[in-house]
DNA sequence: CAAAGGTTTCAGAGAACTTTGAAGACTCTG
DNA sequence: CAGAGTCTTCAAAGTTCTCTGAAACCTTTG
């Protein structure tokens, strides 16, 4: 559905045209758009003069995309956290969810600055 | 099975202890073994005087499956480009698979980056 | 070098996920 | 505000993935 988006050649898409040029049912477009809108991928346009929903990619998906990715990276490091809150300190479980925090830590708090950072010369473009 | 390894009060564990840990059969524990090793996030561990394999996770292994992370980024970067290869420039289309092109190329080359920054920095406590 | 201990493979069973199609709900428009 | 067109929901069917258990296969050791 994502590839349909990018390749079609009009600014957004409707429902119909979607189902028709994959191959599947109106109750698929619709459940994947439900996903898609919200993981915040693809938005609804409003289209005047017609009755269908149009859809598109939103403006800066992929952007979006891997900051999503990023409460994974938030969730290993919180699970990390209550693993060492519920092991005895000085054992090797201890030493491996260090590890583990200490890294998913850092991958937190420098990967939201990394898209940040693609956002501002993005701009410059 | 990682849960497993990462909280056992050893520094390796058998495929036997994983199997009743975890209550599962000997052929599932083959099988994950199999392919977080692939993924290099475990090792086998040589243990003289025990018959049994013995296994652990792998020193830096988050490090490694961010960086395996990273040859998703190499996909969507790569389809972009032979997207942008396939369609005609100046089209809805060609702008948005360059939006998705530029994206991850700039992922592609700060994420590395970003994993070694870590190492460095790991380094030094 | 045979036998015991341990691991891998694989076909079949079962669980989980996805799709469909039809019915119901919503929403424009005349 | 009725009707046509469109979207959403959901149960049933289909597909895919995962697990098990038994057999085959290594590998160490007496």
């Amino acid at each position: 559905m994502l590839a349909a988006l990018l390749f079609a050649d009009t600014d957004s898409v409707t429902a119909p045209e979607l189902a028709e040029g994959l191959g599947i049912s109106s109750g698929s477009v619709s459940g994947a758009v439900k996903m898609l809108s919200t993981v915040g991928l693809i938005e609804r346009v409003p289209a005047p003069g017609s009755r269908r929903e149009h859809y598109r990619l939103r403006e800066g998906a992929w952007a979006t995309l891997m900051s999503a990715q990023n409460s994974v990276v938030q969730a290993m490091f919180e699970a990390a956290d209550q693993g060492i809150a519920a092991a005895d300190a000085d054992t090797p479980a201890a030493r491996r969810l260090t590890e583990m925090r200490d890294f998913y830590g850092f991958m937190f708090r420098e990967l939201p600055a990394l898209v940040e950072r693609w956002q501002t010369e993005r701009q410059r473009l």
